[in-house]
RNA sequence: GGGGAGGUACCCAAGUGGCCAAAGGGGGCAGACUGUAAAUCUGCUGGCAAAUGCCUUCGGGGGUUCGAAUCCUCCCCUCCCCA
């Protein structure tokens, strides 16, 4: 994209400064970015990753864009599989311990992640590193020494901590130790910058001091905003429910996004897609359902490609607008023992619904058809030897072939 | 170490011997309406069988009782105050 190893440091900090909510300090970044350029060294910039949940979804590749853009001007870019950390649980929010993750586990994890990460990333230019090998190395000692540099009153100042320290809910000891964990990831890597959400404000700000206090320059701290789930109002993510998986198939992703909330729909526009601001406010004086298809094939095309995303719009305008039966639909084969099983049965078998109890409802719900027709027969039987169609609430289709 | 308050279904939260599979809210699902949106309205929301039946669930174990989420007892966990 430029001549030179590194091109010219406002133009750098251009592109760094795109979409970011804070750069502490950018002076300093600015500092780092004409030595880098000078010395033709580039800068190491870390992002931390969970190794718990090994699914990326599009809240994870705000902060990976923005990564992705410290790659294309030249500079090196660090993923740091937090596997010690992962033994804490970053303390945002909900107070469950977690159970530390076999080595096997974390492998797998990790390789979940090389895959899915080449999504957004140049892999050939990416590092991964695990910060077990480092922290693993700490002794007790050490662990002592570093955590004297940081103040619990400091610790408090997380909201999270402070919230739960003042309405009486109870925070582990070695919470406090998560971000002074991943502090010490920043001081091992010699990082010049860490990328988080804005969630990660803290931890990446504990990261300076205590670059600092090791002696070392600190880091800059960089973070993008905490992109909100389907719902439009709880952050996404996998365990709430409301994600969209970068590896989900096209049609997954489009009718995903498609059920966005016309108000939630622009702040992805803004986080997620590259399209100028002139082309996004044309948009908003359309109709919202066309810019929401845009919305959605940009972002199905990002991950499958432009034809997989025309397919997934056609497929859309099929299923949902002209209500037909969607292009592919799963084909599942039931034993029908005595000749004839019932339909509840049948959509517990195929996993349609959770149990039997649950078809059932779905029944008197009249949220069952039949090869288009709606049931209302609770105890409906199917035959053997013949293949339905069988579809639950909007989405779900299947057709089932019952066998003797 | 002393004193007090708590642990209820996915989450929050009522319930202090039977009418409790357990109020209410949130979330989720379904139906209507629509642009498969949002908002709104309605219904459902442990499982098996579908019959007025059975099983699992109120931190864990044991006990009292015809009968317990509710009483007793031991244990585990959390918070607050004092030291």
């Amino acid at each position: 994209m430029t001549a030179g190893p590194f091109s010219d440091v406002d133009a750098q900090l251009r592109v760094i400064r795109r979409g970011v909510t804070d750069l502490i300090v950018e002076a300093e970044l600015r500092a780092k970015l004409e030595r880098s350029r000078s010395t033709e060294r580039p800068l190491v910039v870390k992002l931390g990753l969970d190794p718990t949940a090994p699914d990326l979804h599009l809240g994870h590749t705000v902060v990976l864009q923005k990564l992705r853009d410290f790659q294309d001007l030249g500079h090196h870019v660090v993923v740091i599989i937090g596997d010690f950390t992962g033994m804490i649980g970053d303390p945002t929010g909900r107070s469950d311990t977690r159970k530390p993750l076999t080595w096997d586990e974390i492998r797998a994890n990790a390789e979940t992640y090389r895959a899915q990460l080449g999504k957004v990333l140049d892999m050939s230019r990416t590092r991964i590193d695990f910060n077990s090998t480092w922290l693993g190395a700490l002794k007790f000692e050490d662990l002592i020494r570093l955590t004297a540099h940081v103040t619990v009153a400091q610790l408090l100042q997380r909201e999270d901590f402070a919230s739960r320290y003042g309405s009486g809910r109870p925070i582990s000891l070695h919470e406090f130790l998560y971000p002074i964990a991943q502090a010490y990831d920043s001081v091992a890597l010699h990082a010049d910058v860490e990328l988080g959400g804005t969630d990660q404000t803290f931890n990446l700000l504990v990261g300076r001091d205590l670059q600092r206090a090791c002696g070392q320059e600190p880091q800059i701290a960089l973070t993008v905003p905490i992109l909100e789930g389907l719902d439009g109002v709880t952050k996404m993510s996998k365990s709430l429910g409301n994600y969209v998986g970068i590896d989900e198939p096209p049609q997954e992703i489009f009718g995903k996004l498609m059920s966005l909330s016309d108000a939630a729909m622009w702040r992805y526009f803004e986080l997620l897609t590259r399209l100028p601001d002139t082309e996004i406010a044309s948009l908003r004086a359309g109709h919202p359902m066309d810019a929401k298809r845009v919305l959605a094939s940009t972002i199905t095309a990002q991950y499958h490609g432009t034809a997989a995303a025309e397919r997934a719009a056609a497929e859309f305008a099929r299923v949902h607008q002209q209500r037909e039966v969607p292009e592919d639909v799963g084909d599942r084969r039931v034993a029908a023992p005595g000749g004839r099983v019932r339909l509840t049965r049948v959509l517990a078998a195929t996993e349609m619904v959770s149990s039997n109890t649950e078809g059932r409802r779905m029944i008197e719900q009249g949220a069952v058809e039949l090869d288009g027709a709606r049931v209302s027969t609770v105890d409906l039987e199917l035959e053997s030897g013949r293949t339905y169609l069988v579809r639950v609430g909007k989405r779900r289709f299947c057709r089932v072939t019952i066998d003797d």
